[in-house]
DNA sequence: TGGAATTTAAGACACCGTGTCTGAAGTGTC
DNA sequence: GACACTTCAGACACGGTGTCTTAAATTCCA
């Protein structure tokens, strides 16, 4: 069943005309090509026309064919971007372990007091005291 | 009195020698060859060669001059590389904000409680119970 | 001292991704 | 049927990247 997952390697330009789909939902390219390039040259038209051609290529985007003009909606979202960047720099400097990523983020210092008391909260709920194994004796 | 600072956009075949030099420690041209292509035709000694001299342009990498034959040595380390590659996904996708991506770290759930138990006392040294909340200052 | 071997220095090159633009065919509306 | 807009397909220049080549400089050894 599992078909193609889509390849989020978006290129810059790709990634601004999924940013609009984002946050103004699915739209028609002369709608993108309004939010996009405001002052608008026409042969701006043929070129958002070929970012989403290639972003449906990727399968970033569906193109629904039953209106008109076709309107094109977003299969993915932010955070699915987010996950792929956050591997890719996974594999190409930590041997894949998410690890280094996580230890630099915390140190970073950037979190205030209250964001910082957050983040614990959230680790306990994700590890409930019951479930953890105990491999070696704690004191 | 900033240096200008190194620019760390660095490619695959630039990351993999900068990889050899956190390996091995500062090398000679001829050392990193022998260790980046073992069958090691004649001509990617020049190509080692480039890649270091855009390295050196970038600041990644220095040249001691001294010694003979010279020697390279590394002016950044992995967590400068991470930290940067972090930095750009967040501009990217999230603003600037960091904590969309400790996020989506923190729900992979891809960490064993034994993991899990050492970041919440990560954070908790963090953030000792006294502390006042402090505004970052942006890098 | 002279020559061989290696290293340095600088440049050239092909390939590919990316963003952009163009023109012809198709579709809907008045 | 005329017009405006959209769709479809292709072409193009530009820059980055990895690679290769050549000539000058340096060291070492006979």
């Amino acid at each position: 069943m599992a078909a193609n997952l889509p390849r989020v390697d978006v290129t810059d330009a790709e990634l601004a005309v999924l940013q609009a789909l984002w946050e103004n939902g699915a739209s028609t390219i002369r709608q993108l090509v309004e939010l996009l390039y405001p002052e608008g040259k026409a042969s701006q038209y043929g070129t958002v026309q070929k970012l989403l051609e290639r972003l449906q290529a990727k399968g970033c985007v569906i193109r629904d064919r039953t209106p008109w003009p076709h309107v094109f909606h977003s299969t993915i979202q932010r955070d699915t971007l987010i996950g792929w960047h956050l591997r890719q720099t996974a594999e190409k400097l930590c041997g894949g372990s998410m690890t280094p990523l996580l230890l630099h983020l915390l140190q970073l210092d950037q979190f205030s007091a209250e964001e910082r008391r957050e983040l614990s909260s959230f680790l306990e709920r994700l590890s409930p005291k019951g479930e953890t194994p105990r491999i070696q004796s704690g004191s």
